[in-house]
DNA sequence: TCATTAAATGAACGATTGTTCATTTTTTAG
DNA sequence: CTAAAAAATGAACAATCGTTCATTTAATGA
C-alpha cells in the first residue's frame, strides 16, 4: 500500500473553507466564483473538487461548522449550575457578544446566505439555529416563572434580543471607539432593563388603547 | 411631432421595479438574471434596457426609492409638535414597525444587498440610512437631556433598538399568531424599558467589574 | 391616415459560470 | 527506490451571464 491519507489534503480543505468564508462574507455566495476561491487559496480551480463536490457543499460546510461550534461553545455550566435567571441572562448576553464579535464573518455569512442553501441544507441549519434560540427562550421562561422578569411574549422577546445582539456585527470594528467589554456592559444593561419587572411608579408610556392608526405611506408604489 | 411620451413606458418601468424587488428579495441580487426579471415582467430581455441602463440601476432605483419614501413617510408632526421624548419614542417604534411590516421586501432588500451596490451608489444609500438613524438618536438625546431616559451610549443604543425593530421582518408573517398591533405593543414595551431610568431598588445584575473573561471557542479554526 | 418615435423583439456578442477529466506532480508505504 | 494513490493541473464542456443592436411593432400628434 502507499499513501492511504495525508495531512496535506486536510490543510488544503481548511484553506478552501477559510478563503470561501472571507469571500462569501465580503461579496455574497452567488457573487463569488469557484475560480476566485481557487485563486485566493493559491490553487487551480479543479483542485477544489478534490475536497468538495460542489460549491454548495463549501457553503454548507462553513455554516454547519459554525452553528455546531456556536452551540458547543456555549458553556453548559451557565445552564445547569445557575438557577438565577438574571445571572444566566447576563452570561448569555456576554457569551453571544464575545462569540459573534470574535467571528464576524461566520456570523454574517450564516445569517445572510440562508437563502443560498438548498432546501434540505436549509432545514438542517434552521434546526441548529432554533436550538440556539431555545437557550435564550429557556432563560426568559425561567425568569418569568420566578417572577424575576416580565415578558409580554417569550418568543417575540427572544427574537428581539437576538436581533439586537447579532446586529452588533454590522457596525462593530475591532479598533473602534468602544472595547468589546464596554459594548458587553451596554448591551447587558439594555437587555436586562428590557425584560425588567416594571416598578410601581415607573413611567412606561402606555397608549395601547389606540387602534393602531395606519401610517400613510407616500411614494410611487402604484402596484399596490 | 408624434408620440413625445407615453404612459406605457412608465407602467413597464414600474412592473420591472416590482418584479425585480420580489426576485431580488427572494434570491439575492447576484442570483437573479436579467432574463428572469424579463420573464417575470412578461417581456423580452432586451426591453429592460429601454427603461434601465444596467442591472445595477434597477437595484439602485429600488433602494433609493425605498429610503426616500421611508424618510418622507415619517410624520414630521411627531418631531416638532411633541416635546416629550417618551411619546416621540413610542411614535417612532410604532411608525418603524408599521412601515417595515407593510413593506418587507423593500426593507429586506435594502438591508441585505448593500454590498451589491457600487461604491458611489453605496455612499448615497448609506447617507440616507444615517438620516433615518438620526431621527432615533435625536429622540434618545432629548430623552437623556430631559432625564427621562437613561442611555449608556446614544449611538449604541440607537443601533441596538433599530436592529431589534428591523429584525421583525425576518420572522413576521401577515397571518401569524400576533397582529401587527400586538407586536407594536410588545416592542414599545421592550424599547421603553430598555432606556428606562433605573429606579431605586431595581435589580440590574451589575458585574461590570469582571475583566471580560474570554469565551473559549472550540472548533477547527487553525488559521487563527 | 400618416409620419414619427417610443417600446419591444430576439438573435447575437464575448465573457464567465460550475463542473469534468485526462494528465501530471507530489507524497507516502513498503 | 519503487509502486500506488492522493493531490493538483489546466484545458475543455455546455450553460448562462449582462448587454447590444438591427429590426419590428405599436401608439401617438397632426
Amino acid at each position: 500500500m502507499a499513501r492511504p491519507s495525508s495531512i496535506k489534503g486536510e490543510q488544503t480543505r481548511q484553506r478552501i473553507l477559510a478563503s470561501s468564508l472571507r469571500l462569501f462574507a465580503r461579496s455574497g455566495y452567488a457573487a463569488v466564483s469557484m475560480r476566485e476561491i481557487a485563486l485566493d487559496v493559491g490553487v487551480g480551480a479543479g483542485a477544489l473538487y478534490n475536497h468538495f463536490t460542489t460549491k454548495q457543499h463549501i457553503l454548507m460546510a462553513i455554516m454547519e461548522d459554525h452553528m455546531r461550534a456556536l452551540l458547543s461553545a456555549y458553556p453548559d455550566s451557565t445552564k445547569t449550575n445557575q438557577s438565577d435567571a438574571h445571572i444566566q441572562l447576563d452570561a448569555f448576553v456576554r457569551f453571544h457578544i464575545s462569540y459573534h464579535v470574535a467571528l464576524p464573518d461566520e456570523v454574517f455569512l450564516s445569517y445572510m446566505e440562508l437563502r443560498a442553501l438548498e432546501p434540505d441544507n436549509f432545514k438542517i441549519i434552521e434546526a441548529l439555529r432554533r436550538n440556539y434560540e431555545a437557550i435564550l427562550k429557556d432563560i426568559l421562561t425561567l425568569g418569568v416563572q420566578q417572577k424575576q422578569m416580565a415578558c409580554d411574549d417569550i418568543h417575540v422577546s427572544a427574537m428581539a434580543i437576538l436581533a439586537m445582539l447579532t446586529g452588533i456585527t454590522s457596525w462593530f470594528r475591532q479598533q473602534g471607539r468602544l472595547t468589546r467589554h464596554e459594548i458587553e456592559n451596554i448591551y447587558v444593561s439594555l437587555v436586562m432593563r428590557s425584560v425588567a419587572v416594571p416598578m410601581a411608579g415607573q413611567t412606561l408610556a402606555q397608549n395601547n388603547e389606540q387602534p393602531a392608526k395606519t401610517i400613510p405611506i407616500k411614494g410611487k408604489k402604484a402596484h399596490v
